[in-house]
DNA sequence: AAGGTGGTCAACCGCTCTGAG
DNA sequence: GCTCAGAGCGGTTGACCACCT
């Protein structure tokens, strides 16, 4: 297969922008014989253009039922709808928007839509409300210690208790690695989870984040304790991530994150599986969401990560 | 007035898909 | 079933323009 030579090959045929006599040939020429092969094209209608090149144009630009101008709401909307349903196929999204070409609609979307969403807060690939709070957890951390390094006179203080809570990071991250990675190893993350959360919680960062404290009673079936007792519990449950993020649609924004390296079992010590952990198959997913929408828009809400921002 | 910056959009690049031989 | 040419598609680039400093 491969590439269409017509491109490829160095034939001096002429690139860049359209004169209007090219135009005009084009225009001629296909209203009088129709495009047949594009590739045959050029040379018939006297154009030194390469067929794709002449392809474009006319699909893009010159066709007669192109609308142009400003997009509409209601097309906007559809747009959005069908974006949610199917993707980047721009092509296919034209076909719902008569008179718009994939090309438009694809600029659009680059240049408008996907701006909007980020604004208000929506992963545009998955037109669900963001949750890469991890990923950006080290830069809010980052800045919530340069606030506090900036009010607090006390430098000798400031880089004591950084350097303990880079410790705790680094602990944190090997956790949710540790959480988020295939399911090989058969440990229960729920108790790492207990006893790293617990060790974090004194004097942190996350204590901020907190919720009120809970003794950790939990039972032997595991994973129901952490919604009660651990900070992030008001987060939505992983298992549900990565059922959600298993199907097709989602499946290529995990591939290769970092969060599916594999790493040493954490330090916490994990204790012999539950069936439910084991079903963790862990990536972040870390850019959509599903049923926990109102648990992270709760954690979004809290006043911690609007001072931060 | 000049230079910098950001947004828009036409056009290109390179890959995949499809159908004929 | 395989190969290849042509078509189509999505991502990216770069020219142009408007606005800001």
């Amino acid at each position: 297969m491969g590439r269409s030579p017509c491109c490829d090959e160095n034939t001096g045929l002429k690139k860049g922008p359209w004169t209007p006599e090219e135009d005009d040939k084009l225009i001629k020429y296909i209203q009088k014989h129709g495009h047949g092969s594009w590739r045959a094209l050029p040379k018939l209608a006297g154009l030194n253009r390469c067929g794709k090149s002449c392809r474009l144009r006319w699909t893009n630009y010159l066709r007669p039922d192109i609308k142009r101008g400003k997009f509409s709401q209601e097309e906007e909307q559809t747009i959005l709808n069908l974006h949610a349903i199917l993707g980047n196929k721009w092509s296919a999204i034209a076909t719902h928007l008569p008179g718009r070409t994939d090309n438009e609609i694809k600029n659009f979307w680059n240049t408008q839509l996907k701006k909007k969403l980020i604004q208000m807060g929506f992963d545009p690939m998955t037109h669900r409300p963001r949750t890469d709070i991890f990923s950006s957890l080290p830069h809010l951390l980052a800045l919530a210690n340069l606030k506090e390094l900036i009010e607090n006179p006390s430098w000798e203080e400031q880089a004591m208790r950084l350097q303990t809570e880079a410790v705790q990071m680094a602990r944190l991250n090997q956790y949710l690695q540790y959480i988020l990675q295939p399911p090989a190893p058969a440990i229960n993350p729920d108790m790492a989870a207990l006893s790293l959360f617990n060790s974090l919680k004194e004097g942190s960062v996350l204590s901020q984040l907190e919720t009120p404290p809970a003794p950790p009673s939990f039972s032997a079936g595991g994973g129901s304790y952490l919604q009660d007792s651990v900070p992030f519990s008001h987060l939505p449950d992983l298992q549900t991530i990565n059922q959600s993020c298993s199907s097709k649609e989602e499946a290529p924004m995990v591939q290769g994150s970092p969060w599916m390296q594999p790493s040493p079992p954490s330090p916490a010590a994990p204790v012999p599986v539950t069936e439910n952990s084991l079903s963790n198959t862990g990536d972040a997913c870390s850019t959509s969401s599903y049923g926990g929408t109102q648990m992270w828009s709760e954690l979004l809400d809290d006043p911690l990560f609007h001072e931060i921002a």
